[in-house]
DNA sequence: GTGAAAGCGCTAACAA
DNA sequence: TTGTTAGCGCTTTCAC
């Protein structure tokens, strides 16, 4: 292994100026600059991770928190995760992955090891235990999604509330006046999960705000739960004849379900998803969508870290407004609903 | 900070008995033992993860390698993702998360900054250009996946060439005489991903054996592609009455298509998955399946690697035999068919 | 603009 | 069975 003494002495100066040479961290003569860095490429230099972290108190890891629970859309957790990853390494640094199971504890571990120096916590439930964990630890951290209590926590999220609602107006601006949302399955409301139930929240408020019916109810990814779910649900109003989904892995089958239900998209019924673009783009028609901006807060979570570990202050929480884009599956209200409602 | 020396001092013992207290590599009385315990708990101390790491050259990190790229079914990557932090933890090692877009680069980096002590890769192709990086890494590594060229490395995988012919026996032993193979995106063929290539290998071979006719075509991920892909299938080869897929995000809407198309399954058409198993057990009907052992297989790679850590040799190549499971998505071929091969 | 040297907190000889 | 101490490789004061 080359070490900087190594180095030092290749290049015929002290350990110091190698050290400042790389780091920048005082002015060095252009000449001995060169010089060094010749000895570097030479010897094939490669600072040492730990020694480095033993003397300057900073081991440039962040840990990325994420869930292994059911429920959760795995595709969207991996834009955060790599989002964190690349944005990370933007920033020289590099990522340490745990997974929920290991709870609170295992936050403490890596922090007070100071294996990491700041963390990125994703899935964040209402009531998070991890909240009062995170406020004492001798170190930042950034939750994606917030909880309750956010008092002293820094937090990032779409506005959940926002996108429910404007899924509502979007419907209702079409004449639509009965909506349903079909959600995320109910363990995922047992958690207390904060996006779900955020938007449903929005939901309900701009269905009353607006005069329309608003019904709710969680849907499981099973074939047979969505046909069920859906024919329950028409069975109960069949006046409906707007749909919000935030739930994607159901998305592909319930337009199955409609089309085996007789119902047209959008003729009979407009459909607007909470998902990735991707997502939306690939089904027939194409979904009316908000957004999911995994890749901007992931990447804003380590941003606001990087601020914080440089001693700057950021906002407390961080609510990223949702953008809807209407494409293939929304449409007028049918003619005799006007009055259905 | 608690450091080791106020534990000792706590103690009323030597800063190295500490450490062998904790560490176990020598034998302390019983009594020193419990005294050095209760400091460690009541000063609430945790070893300095870069002190312990420089003085011990263990960082007791592992590497994980996940794939950014196109037409890798996501859900799959992060149950071996889980697996590999799950039993890394088991053996009280971390695991760093690196994107393949860094690149053979960014394996030296981490491996030469002694950030790791070892590397998990996945997504292997058949000519991989980290292949050589890692055979010349002073540190073990096991890929998951196999590249053509993989003397001195150590390669975990499922058995895809013998998943390939399962798949066929299972139909031809129920009478099928045309099958077709319904793969992964054509980029995944095009960068020679392996187990793409060795799956068709399988499959082809088998279906020479067994003297049935075996046609295989790359199948794209939106609706349109699938549609389009299976007309023109049908299209050339009517007789075709057994369909192997091995291309999760399209197994839902491949159903959909077979009935818009008029194909019952299995009655018409039976069809066989190289998938996770609830994937499988999620459809309508239940599709017969090849499983994914992605939770065996990561777990094993962390194993070997833990094994090469300490000194022991591991196998060149960990092939697991696949298991074929039948549902309710393939029965004996139509009648007619007998004889239409 | 550069060098010398004192740690950072721990492990593991070496010594007793 | 336990203690003493020399590093591990780097950063950063302090001194020039």
């Amino acid at each position: 292994m080359v070490t900087i003494a190594d180095v030092a002495r290749h290049a015929g100066v002290a350990t110091s100026t190698v050290s400042y040479v790389l780091s920048g961290k005082r002015t060095i003569s252009t000449d001995t600059q060169e010089r060094v860095q010749r000895s570097v490429r030479a010897l094939g230099y490669r600072p040492n991770a730990s020694a480095r972290a033993l003397a300057s108190q900073r081991s440039n890891v962040l840990a990325l928190v994420i869930p292994l629970r059911t429920g959760m859309h795995v595709p969207v957790m991996m834009q955060f995760a790599t989002a964190v990853v690349t944005t990370a390494r933007r920033f020289d640094h590099d990522v340490l992955l745990l997974t929920a199971d290991e709870g609170p504890d295992g936050l403490e571990r890596v922090a007070q090891s100071s294996l990491v120096d700041a963390l990125v916590v994703m899935d964040i439930e209402l009531h998070d235990e991890r909240g009062p964990v995170l406020r004492e630890l001798p170190m930042p951290s950034v939750l994606i999604g917030y909880p309750d209590e956010a008092d002293g926590l820094t937090c990032i999220d779409l506005d959940f509330v926002a996108a429910g609602a404007s899924c509502v107006d979007h419907l209702a601006d079409l004449g639509h006046r009965s909506l349903a949302l079909l959600g995320t399955p109910s363990a995922v409301y047992e958690r207390q999960t904060g996006f779900a139930q955020r938007t449903l929240t929005g939901f309900a408020e701009a269905a009353e705000r607006r005069g329309v019916l608003g019904v709710e109810t969680p849907c499981e990814h099973t074939f047979d739960a969505i046909l069920t779910t859906v024919e329950q649900l028409l069975d109960d109003h069949p006046g409906i004849t707007g749909l919000v989904v935030q739930n994607e892995p159901i998305i592909g089958p319930l337009l199955d379900v409609l089309r085996r239900l007789g119902r047209r998209v959008p003729e009979d019924m407009s459909l607007v998803a909470i998902c990735a673009d991707d997502v939306a783009e690939r089904q027939v028609p194409q979904l009316s969508s908000v957004t999911i901006p995994a890749e901007r807060i992931g990447a804003q979570a380590v941003e606001s870290l990087i601020t914080k570990l440089e001693g700057s202050d950021v906002p407390g929480l961080t609510l990223l407004p949702p953008t809807l884009t209407a494409r293939g599956s929304t449409g007028p209200a049918p003619h005799g609903d006007l009055t259905t409602a």
